[in-house]
DNA sequence: AAAAGAATAGGAGAAATCTCACAGGACAAG
DNA sequence: CTTGTCCTGTGAGATTTCTCCTATTCTTTT
């Protein structure tokens, strides 16, 4: 398949495709399971998923909700996590799975791979410590008004409050309370399934803190 | 000087002296001042540092306390950050500094380095990740516990309370209620500048959540 | 169509956390 | 020795966030 190789010579210095396979997984299903050593890299070319940890008093974070194209799995490979996360397919999920196990002596021999690695990590990395410092800085007011803007399409806001709550780490009651606050202040309006954004350069007043 | 060929030798593929450069800092002086734009990896062989960033509310949120052996401005040089971070000298730090900008082609091309930068980056993710979700998931009386474990030295507890509230990412006051919580409870007494751990197990068991 | 399971919505009260204000002690600079 | 600055410690009240509970709607499965 022409775009394999196209992406396969972007990415790897040696021909990847004899340890490259597809898969597809349904909404729903599982990737890796808490607890599993995955040996194998999964290039995410289609669809969203979530990534969570669940902790002994039962709550779920939400750690990352990676869309394509992303890679998955990256982690293990350089076993730095004792306890490997859970990844769910939210849509129907196309990767690329490149084993690992099997080709590790030409991965680490290969600068092209190991630059784009550096950088796929490090750009994570960096957006998680500034979710890390805005959590702590600032209260959910001023967290929800960015996501609204940033999730919206146009002035139509029409995210699960399930998965919406979870990804700001906070619990639903308290999402529909700021929600309904920012309905008092004419900030947004209900729609029947959607909310619509009223006033704009309100929220973003808010979200820039 | 011997150890540091035998470093190079083990970071580098190639011959990294002729970038290299030892540098000191005071304790209180800046490393990296925010918004600035380095074009430097710091390793670091001595010392502790604090890195931070300044919100707009004017609340500073710690992300790090880099302590020997560590590497500082990986994130600068793969330039996935926009804003850079500020880093402070704690105590008295040393540094091997390697000119980064002049040796970016040697340094891309160089698998061995490549690779210790992937491990170094991922660990730091994957430990500032357990950091988001455990703030998210557990209220500053579990943190607290771990943190009051991890930080004495035998049953002894002297860190600068300041530190500790932006380290834990919570305000002073409080930082001070919780002590004060945990003294009511008998885990922790007051003696002088410093606290004394009474009751370790009971501290372990919040600490586990 | 009926039943089961999520998602939505909100009330009430409690817990966690913050801001502000104040006061005393430690320590360095003048 | 005095002054200024920083760390400590505490009170009071406000805000943010959580838990638990109860309905209603919407989807999916049977």
């Amino acid at each position: 398949m022409d775009r394999i190789e196209a992406w396969s010579r972007e990415l790897f210095s040696f021909d990847v495709r004899p340890f490259l396979e597809e898969r597809v997984f349904a909404p729903g299903e599982f990737i890796l399971r808490e607890g599993s050593f995955p040996q194998h890299l999964y290039f995410l070319t289609q669809g969203r998923a979530k990534i969570y940890t669940t902790h002994k008093n039962g709550k779920v974070s939400l750690l990352n909700f990676p869309a394509a194209p992303d890679l998955i799995g990256d982690m293990e490979l350089l076993e730095v996590r004792r306890e490997s996360l859970c990844v769910q397919a939210l849509t129907r999920c196309h990767f690329w799975v490149v084993d690992s196990r099997r080709c590790l002596p030409q991965l680490r021999e290969d600068p092209k791979f190991l630059w784009f690695l550096c950088n796929h990590i490090a750009r994570r990395s960096a957006r998680q410590s500034t979710v890390l410092t805005i959590q702590q800085a600032y209260p959910l007011k001023n967290q929800l008004a960015a996501f609204l803007l940033m999730a919206s399409e146009g002035d139509c806001y029409r995210q699960r409050h399930t998965e919406a709550a979870e990804y700001l780490g906070v619990s639903y009651r308290h999402l529909l309370y700021v929600l309904a606050q920012f309905r008092k202040e004419g900030l947004i309006r209900r729609e029947g399934p959607e909310y619509r954004i009223l006033d704009r350069a309100g929220l973003e007043a808010l979200a820039a803190g």
